[in-house]
DNA sequence: ACTCTACCGACAATGATTGTTGATTGACAA
DNA sequence: TTGTCAATCAACAATCATTGTCGGTAGAGT
């Protein structure tokens, strides 16, 4: 995701206002690095500004996913994930408290076998116990 | 997933009656390759046997799923995608028509470097188009 | 033949997300 | 500075997949 004052630039040359509740969304995804998902932006932005509402905050996120600025993560634990970082990178999920990380693997081969597919994308996710839920060993 | 029979009688270890809506169910998953969603079975059982009830085949395509006999695969397609096919591979999904296939791809590197992790468990959805959705090249 | 699980129909409830509406505000172009 | 229209608000309703519930019935297994 850029910069929040180059996505004030974005908006204004897609016809769109640049309003304080954009801002504050852009902000709040700027500085965060733990796929958050709505609720959670939304908390984020209420502590600074009150009356935000949920239904706005959805918007946001949406048009910000439709710009390809965020990506929105369905990764079977009930709500998206929204995350600004771009970049070609995949995902450990902790299937006990549900955090997410990013992860750098080595290029996925394509499966140039797959005669009869065109791939597009290739998205990795790893399930397991992040440390503070991996079981103690004594 | 085991065959209908070898299921009839991993049921009946489990002190649960074989009953006809259980061994439709089974059949329906039996025959079917292309990850069918609980509407999917739901609607080749009631081919055979109406007034068979959806809520009915969530329970057993559920109780599948916890012996390990199935897979529920959740794709970001909206409903779950069963999976009898529990041998190690990934997935092909279409986003245009939806259709989910098969794809057997190279061992995926773990991430060893992904300290204070431990992976149980890794997928890898790749994302394009299948032949009878991918555009014409005139 | 008896018992108790499984199933039925018929709904209600869940949770995340989107739709809607009518009123108000405020961003930005003129 | 001002006028306009997009954006937002609160407050709900609606959606969709899935699960819960319940009273009544059927039938699988002993
Ligand atoms: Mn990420
Ligand atoms: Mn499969
Ligand atoms: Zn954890
Ligand atoms: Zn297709």
């Amino acid at each position: 995701m850029r910069t929040p004052s180059e996505l004030t630039q974005l908006f204004r040359e897609q016809g769109l206002k640049v309003t304080p509740q954009r801002e504050a969304v852009f902000r709040a995804l700027g500085g965060s690095v733990d796929h958050p998902t709505a609720e959670s932006v939304h908390a984020a932005v209420t502590a600074e500004m009150p009356n935000v509402s949920l239904r706005t905050v959805y918007q946001v996120l949406n048009d910000l996913a439709g710009m390809g600025e965020i990506h929105a993560l369905e990764l079977g634990t009930g709500a998206a994930r929204f995350d600004p970082n771009v970049d070609t990178h995949h995902h450990l999920v902790c299937t006990v408290c549900g955090k997410v990380r990013d992860v750098y693997v080595d290029p996925v081969a394509v499966p140039v076998s797959a005669l009869g597919f065109t791939v597009d994308s290739a998205e990795v996710v790893f399930r397991g116990r992040c440390d503070d839920c991996a079981p103690v060993l004594h």
